[in-house]
DNA sequence: GACAGGTTCTGGAACGGTCCAAAGAGGGGC
DNA sequence: GCCCCTCTTTGGACCGTTCCAGAACCTGTC
């Protein structure tokens, strides 16, 4: 019980099977009648080409590689969607690996992906080794994608505006009236973007002297114990702008804990707009990373890629949006 | 600038391309110094098989695909974690597609992966068409991981033993002093068998009548209104169960809105052992449904079955572990 | 009826591997 | 020196497509 191949679809309806695969690619030069002949010898065989003769013939996968450093960060299912449905309509299919099982397997967690011969390839997040990168992007069409990194050259990149996203949270609070405001930093190029924005916009609204930045390691850990620290003091800030919303939902507990109540006492602001920020029961207040934009912009650069190669790499910032939810308030 | 074949390697290295063949399928047929010969030609010219030329002349892609119904859907990270592994260690790849966003793309969700000629297949989660993967049974070994339903014959189940863990949650809480218990109960094949299987523990220790059972529909909204209906009664239970973690976090919130401490209170349980749960903030009690071992277990079932192909299909579940944190005390 | 020119169709050579039958090399025994 | 046997090595068929050059078939013109 073989798969019927197009030898046997030709067989079938009677021509030969470079006919059929002229129809089956949509050519319009054949006669409607061979035309009906062939599709319904498909039909009947219940024929699918087969994708490796076909990658082999044509030299080309029609896949693209999509390399996640973590499945369980959230915010890659947004960007993973927007990705899709733009590749979709280019006719491609996505192969997903996670870096971090690989890597624990051994190997260059692209390795797999190479083999396969993908077309292209998207990395989303933290990048793994920028030196292997660069190898690949002289193969083929490589983005990055919801990070902010050096990358090689020839590499594009997109990412959500970190600088627009941390000024958004900031002027709404110095908007309801905050003056004393706290930054929860975190680290990386992310981190280290959102605190300079932080900065810049209390400085542009001649607060500069009024920001505490304390640094955290992005976990709710760190956020409850940098928050202890902060609203310990005596000039305890009226609101904290935390570097994500784990580290907010830190924040949060250790607030409750200190008996202040939010956003009463204190407002807290998250980044991500992950599903833990959308609990009702703790409703954050944060900024949502236009992951689908961020998706359907890599893949349309890497379809511009397939059809005009070389040139510059680019960066494209998607526009982030605050989700003004229930841990925000004029202060007390 | 094509990328190396075999041909080049055979040629570099001064011998036949069958030759080259064999040293990288790691034959023992070979002298040394040619076996040496050939890999350091393979290494200088950075040679990677072609896996579409492989897959074609092997009638094997040595790829299984896994199909998911929601990447957003935490716990089956752990579940491909375990199923990785395994496959790794067997020299197979894995292959993701996403149900949700194929079949908002038009199509069978499966279609892509049977295109691409997989060896088998690893549906992950409530299954899609039935009848569909009836027919994609019969030509290749097929698992269904992380769900229980009615399958095909010839399809091996792997889950987590959800009697099991219903059980271990209710007598835990019996255990703890509880008498009056509520069960948040869910909808599915899943949900019914926790709901039973609470049923049936409650009755075994004699308390049958102070079982309450709301439905939900698995949301965090949902679980906190049915809380609300439940902890208004003027018999309320001390004890809510639910069915999974996002609905006990409804009911942490119904119970926090309503005045009532948690656990001092009233006890509240979630399932799934989810990030949530893990939260500080939350801390929910929670069920660990084992999907490292699950995902283990589905690799095995397909390894077996790629050696012995036909056969009955199995059913593997896996034991959950009750992970006792801070929603759960003894009634005041 | 031959011919030109267009439209349809076909055979066969890729593509890059695997695998098998058979050739070649080397050694031992007579 | 010849034969036989084992260990290595090789050529070539094959996997299922695409694609190109050219064959076959029309249709209309002179």
């Amino acid at each position: 019980m073989r798969a019927p191949t197009i030898r046997d679809v030709a067989e079938r309806a009677g021509v030969s099977k470079s006919l059929v695969s002229l129809v089956l690619r949509g050519s319009d030069q054949v006669r409607p009648e061979k035309r009906e002949a062939v599709l319904r010898a498909a039909r009947e065989l219940g024929y699918r080409p087969n994708a490796a003769a076909r990658s082999l013939s044509e030299q080309r996968t029609r896949t693209v590689g999509v390399l996640l450093n973590d499945l369980r960060n959230p915010w890659f299912v947004d960007l993973l969607d927007g990705l899709n449905s733009l590749l979709h309509t280019g006719g491609l299919h996505m192969l997903l690996a996670d870096a971090r099982l690989n890597r624990r397997a051994g190997q260059d967690p692209a390795d797999p992906l190479l083999d396969l011969r993908v077309d292209g390839l998207v990395v989303v997040g933290t990048l793994p080794d920028p030196a292997a990168l660069g190898a690949v992007a002289a193969r083929m069409p490589v983005v990055l994608a919801g990070a902010r990194e050096p990358v090689p050259p020839g590499v594009d990149q997109v990412a959500g505006d970190d600088e627009q996203g941390a000024r958004l949270v900031t002027e709404h609070l110095i908007g309801l009236g905050h003056r004393r405001i706290a930054h929860l930093a975190g680290y990386g190029a992310v981190g280290e973007l959102r605190r300079r924005s932080f900065e810049a916009t209390m400085r542009a609204h001649g607060l500069a002297e009024r920001a505490v930045v304390e640094t955290g390691d992005m976990t709710e850990e760190g956020g409850y114990r940098a928050t202890v620290r902060l609203l310990s003091r005596p000039d305890r800030p009226t609101a904290v702008f935390a570097v994500n919303d784990i580290t907010c939902v830190g924040a949060l507990s250790a607030a409750e804990e200190l008996g202040l109540r939010v956003p009463h006492d204190v407002s807290v602001v998250g980044y991500d707009n992950t599903s833990v920020s959308r609990l009702r029961h703790l409703w954050l207040t944060t900024v949502d990373n236009a992951g689908h934009e961020v998706g359907r912009r890599a893949a349309r650069f890497l379809l511009d890629r397939f059809e005009r190669p070389g040139g510059e790499g680019r960066l494209h910032l998607a526009a982030p949006t605050l989700e003004i939810r229930g841990t925000t308030a004029p202060p007390a």
